[in-house]
RNA sequence: GUCCCCUUCGUCUAGUGGCCUAGGACACCGCCCUUUCACGGCGGGAACAGGGGUUCGAACCCCCUAGGGGACGCCA
């Protein structure tokens, strides 16, 4: 048996919560059934993967704990395979499925697409393209392709109605139209396949029994069924994991929750801790303990004991789950070790001293100082923003466009933060002063600080942005009807 | 809008037809321990979404309704 998890890096290079829950079900299953766990780096979108948004995702999941067997192609793009290489292969599947007939060459133009799409929605059925619809004259397609225009390979798919079943290893079987499954493309005018086409491919080539996913790919499923069907090879067993949920019941996502796992390493949770929470979103053990092991995980793992509804990200479960790793589990000395390697080390004092070394007057100074860059979540409240000049109102709006920018910011050095507050300053009329310092307030607690932007490179994405999602909270929040009307505002802001 | 998935305390869950007047955990409240706070101990309030079936018996099986979520991309 062999179960692999597909990691996808984010395009921001935050290694995502969501991805370590995969894996961690993904290795206690084969484990408890002493088979192969191998990871497989999702690399066919560019923008995503980059050697450091790799390189991020691998190292959060080693943090937790997790391993992995050597599979085929651990690395990705930027492992033993090279990207001319990978293209060579699936270009050479998807040609042997146009050969077959299973797949087409597409010419369709965006601005086409949409408007086809259009019409369909209009026509209050789903949107889904087939081959038909996507058809172009024979001396309409010879024109575009002498122009030399890009073009893609779409499978093929069944036209008329009927449903396909597909199999779950926890639901049983599931039933979808045919009428939802659109002409997916395989193999993107750049020639990188998407994932439908090589996640079907790498799990043949390797070995592949078992796929557990989120519950977000059943709708896909039957694309993935006809493909193992037009190449005549055997379907993995499925099973799709409940997706992890914000308070607001909706998908996990950055927006409204920190979902990097270094959030949670630079908050302060120790990887076990963590890992055992995740290990009880949609799972018990048999005997209902809360606090296990990753060992005790795989040695009574039972895949049938997932729980199908979509469990809350509840943190304050988990930092009581946390503080019972450090008391039960850390000896004195083990803790103090732990506090060293996370933060109180000369490598972090070097990186702060520099910036506090001009404001204090005593050694005694420095504590009070730096601890804003130490902390958590700020024990700041309303007051603590009265003394700026302008409306309550006004700085939300400030810290609203502020986050936004922020949260849209892949790359945070320090210069790339100045750039993106600066210009949004500019953008908004405002003196950079006055724009920066509720952000002051919000990210170190007080308007007598070292310079916000480094700070926030100091603290990182993650927990720039729930300090400043926090801030914005103490202030009593941004209502629906008003975040819409920012978010237009925003919008229309010159870029 | 169309299709799919899901539905036990506020939250995480136990429960796979009789052990359920539904158990545990977080959070909350009270008491005890304690020079404070925390830890720890004890106790409390708090749920089977609604309606129909099937069955001697239903949280559990079936159907309908409602609610929530997801998918509908040259993203994964």
């Amino acid at each position: 048996m062999t179960v692999r998890t597909r990691v996808a890096p984010s395009p921001t290079g935050d290694p995502h919560v969501g991805t370590a829950y995969v894996a961690l079900f993904n290795l206690c299953f084969a484990r408890a059934h002493g088979g192969q766990f191998v990871l497989r780096i999702e690399d066919t979108d560019q923008a995503r993967s980059t050697a450091a948004s790799e390189k991020a995702i691998l190292d959060s999941l080693r943090w937790l704990g997790l391993e992995w067997d050597e599979g085929p192609d651990v690395g990705g793009e930027h492992g033993p395979y090279r990207q001319s290489e990978r293209m060579e292969i699936y270009g050479n599947y998807a040609q042997q499925l146009v050969d077959a007939g299973k797949a087409f060459v597409c010419y369709r133009r965006p601005d086409e697409l949409e408007a086809l799409r259009e019409a369909r929605r209009a026509a209050g059925t789903s949107t889904a393209l087939k081959p038909s619809d996507l058809k172009l004259a024979e001396e309409e397609v010879e024109a575009r392709r002498s122009a030399g225009e890009p073009y893609v390979i779409r499978m093929v798919v069944p036209e008329d109605e009927g449903s396909c079943r597909v199999q779950d290893l926890l639901r049983g079987e599931i039933e979808l139209d045919w009428g939802m499954v659109d002409a997916q493309i395989l193999l993107k005018s750049d020639g990188m396949p998407t994932y439908h086409l090589a996640n079907v491919v790498d799990d043949h080539l390797m070995g592949i029994t078992h796929v557990i996913r989120g519950e977000e790919w059943i709708n896909s499923a039957p694309k993935h069924q006809l493909l193992y069907e037009y190449f005549g090879w055997d379907m993995p067993v499925l099973c799709h994991l409940p997706l992890l949920r914000n308070p607001d019941k909706s998908k996990l996502s950055k927006r409204k929750n920190p979902t990097s796992i270094l959030y949670y390493q630079r908050m302060g949770f120790l990887p076990e801790a963590l890992l055992n929470y995740l290990g009880r979103m949609g799972w018990s053990m048999p005997d209902e303990r809360e606090k296990f092991s990753l060992q005790d995980m795989q040695q009574a793992f039972d895949i049938q004991r997932v729980s199908l509804g979509g469990p809350i990200f509840d943190v304050e479960k988990l930092r009581w789950l946390n503080g019972l790793w450090i008391r039960e589990e850390l000896s004195d000395e083990a803790l103090a070790q732990r506090l060293a390697d996370w933060a109180y080390n000369a490598d972090m004092l070097a990186r702060v001293i520099p910036h506090l070394k001009p404001r204090i007057e005593t050694l005694s100074d420095f504590a009070p100082q730096a601890a804003f860059l130490v902390s958590g979540t700020l024990n700041i409240s309303e007051d603590a923003f009265a003394e700026l000049k302008e409306e309550r109102d006004e700085t939300l709006r400030r810290l609203q466009f502020a986050l936004w920018s922020l949260e849209a910011l892949g790359d945070w050095e320090r210069d790339a933060v100045w750039n993106t507050l600066k210009s949004l300053a500019d953008a908004m009329d405002l003196k950079v002063r006055d724009f920066l310092a509720p952000l002051f307030v919000a990210i170190s607690g007080s308007r007598a600080s070292i310079s916000v932007v480094d700070a926030m490179a100091l603290l990182g994405p993650d927990m720039s942005r729930a300090r400043l999602r926090h801030a914005i909270e103490v202030l009593g929040g941004v209502s629906k009807k008003a975040g819409k009307r920012l978010e237009k505002e925003y919008r229309d802001l010159p870029h």
